[in-house]
DNA sequence: TTGTACGCGTTATCAC
DNA sequence: GTGATAACGCGTACAA
């Protein structure tokens, strides 16, 4: 087994200094061609590569970036990181993954662990028990020693720094207009609680096309769901709620969900109650991935292009690593991704 | 602005030596009790944290593993990663994910990135061109630089190192097993090429059930998708083909599908000719993802346990990194994930 | 009880 | 053209 070389060996097995050597591989002009060529070929025979720690180290930078998300086993999630790991990679970064699993303390944790000099900078998209907590005194101390931050899709004004957004708002609100444009006269809205800020700006969405549509918002058509519960787990308790609504609300002929569970499952209340989708019933979700893909119907979704959204964050902190600016007078910067409304069956 | 502190600024403000500084805090009993108070008073106060890199520098390892993978947007994958992370941090480490996207280049260089001392060790999934290809010298040079590799899932035996596999074969066996108790007659096998060790293995668990249970194997009943086609863009032609083998096979009564999206595809087929699932023909996939738990029937799947496998797989390299083992006599393990089989409603 | 010196691997600066 | 030295931040053996 043959450990990794280094200069230093290098230099003793040549017979030369450590500088020789570093500069010789740097094909500085300072060496001469003779020591060079020796040198360069003893290097390739040895494979040698420069350690990344102490190029770190000496630099002061690692050039690589962490990523702190709630959850990985995750359409969006992932796609956001695969976005990100593209743009890093190609700009000579690596990216390192912690996960919060949702939770405040482990979301503390993981930034410690990689502030500590791991890291340059972060990608983050905040817990939901930080939402809840609103505590946000961990981002704002990583920040003020002068480690950047990008947040993207679960962000709260109260913090500065680089955010990039989906377009929540018309998002939702473009999909509730192609509900009424498709002759819906009764749209019901599968929400979250308001804490989750994209689940309150798509309700804000849905209210404003009704709004403009002159269609009078009813709260009976409003279903909140309490995300707290784990869904996936407790699917029946989802599928009881929406059926609930269903029941009491005999004209639903549109629902709008703020995710793919909740309008697949819509979807199969619809049928189970006997009704067609779409002909009865239109659906639309929030959030493009496999399953309103895959669905019978498939679903008709507002795309958020995930992975846009990974490579403009990963751009938005290289840059700021990269630039030179002083950072008492930096500007940050709120970039809002469009999204794309994905016509499938569900919808006429 | 406040830069992170260090050690050698503590010295110069308490006019002390970073050394005393640096006991003090690692609560030396060398230091005088006024002093540690007062050094770690003001090391609390400024919050120091020791520098992760020059600890890496200084101890010859990062406490960070490289996890490689062909894909992260994959069910499996992201689960295999959110298993390995909770072991890693649970042992103190951190978890830096490459991204191969099946490519042999990219994988390598996504390795080679990583193996100049940002890690302690990789976990990671072979990319199908590198199975393909047959060139592996990019892992076996990683490991004869004493750096220990884990591979999971896509393994191949001409490669010495710890693995984490999947019982494909008994997995696939069981599944076709419970297709002939359900009284199945025909059973259709949707599979990989064989370079895919995965497809192969399935491939031969089904031929196995069939054989034991003398029924006799139909080449015309198999059929082997072409995955160097992204399926996910061409979902028509995957169709096409799945529609060929029910239409040139009107007896299959019974489907196994190497895959979710195979199976899922099998049952859209089945019910587009008037057949229903699972009475006319009843359909079991491979891994055991989102599609399945809400695809209309649900499907039944042979679950691969991915996150343990990532679990196990991090215990592996960790209990390596800490063990005092001399590389000559060491040993590799094959662990051998079992599987089970998750009944659902595309099977009686 | 405290401080000095060294080394981890690298590069930049300066001296020879 | 080559080499010695310092520095990045830390921990520790050893000296005072």
């Amino acid at each position: 087994m043959k450990r990794k070389i280094t200069l230093k060996q290098i230099a003793r097995e040549l017979d030369v200094s450590i500088s020789t050597v570093s500069k010789a591989l740097r094909n500085s002009a300072e060496i001469s061609d003779d020591t060079k060529q020796k040198i360069q070929a003893f290097a390739k025979l040895y494979n040698y590569r420069p350690n990344n720690i102490a190029l770190s180290l000496k630099n002061r930078r690692t050039n690589t970036i962490g990523i702190i998300i709630p959850e990985i086993v995750h359409h969006f999630f992932s796609e956001v990181i695969r976005g990100a790991e593209l743009v890093a990679n190609k700009r000579g970064y690596n990216v390192i993954i912690g996960l919060s699993n949702e939770s405040f303390s482990k979301e503390v944790i993981n930034m410690e662990m990689l502030a500590n000099g791991s890291i340059d900078g972060f990608i983050l998209s905040m817990s939901k028990e930080t939402l809840q907590q609103q505590d946000y005194h961990h981002f704002n101390e990583t920040m003020s020693q002068g480690m950047p931050v990008v947040m993207f899709d679960r962000v709260v004004s109260e913090i500065k720094c680089d955010k990039v957004i989906v377009d929540d708002f018309n998002g939702a609100k473009n999909a509730v207009e192609k509900l009424i444009e498709n002759k819906c006269k009764s749209i019901a809205l599968i929400s979250t609680p308001d804490y989750v800020s994209v689940g309150k700006l798509r309700t804000q969405g849905y209210l404003e096309a009704l709004n403009e549509n002159n269609i009078l918002a009813e709260s009976k058509l409003i279903l909140k769901i309490d995300d707290t519960v784990d869904y996936e787990v407790h699917l029946d308790a989802l599928e009881a709620e929406i059926e609930q609504l269903f029941k009491a609300n005999k004209k639903i002929d549109g629902v709008f969900a703020v995710n793919e569970l909740y309008a697949l499952t819509a979807m199969k209340v619809a049928r189970k109650l006997g009704l067609n989708v779409p002909n009865d019933v239109q659906v639309i979700g929030f959030t493009d991935g496999v399953l309103s893909k895959h669905a019978t119907p498939s679903l008709t979704t507002v795309s958020q292009h995930a992975q846009q959204m990974g490579e403009k964050a990963a751009q938005l902190l290289i840059d700021k690593l990269e630039s030179e600016v002083n950072p008492a007078d930096e500007e940050f910067h709120t970039v809002v991704i469009a999204t794309d409304l994905v016509e499938r069956e569900s919808t006429k």
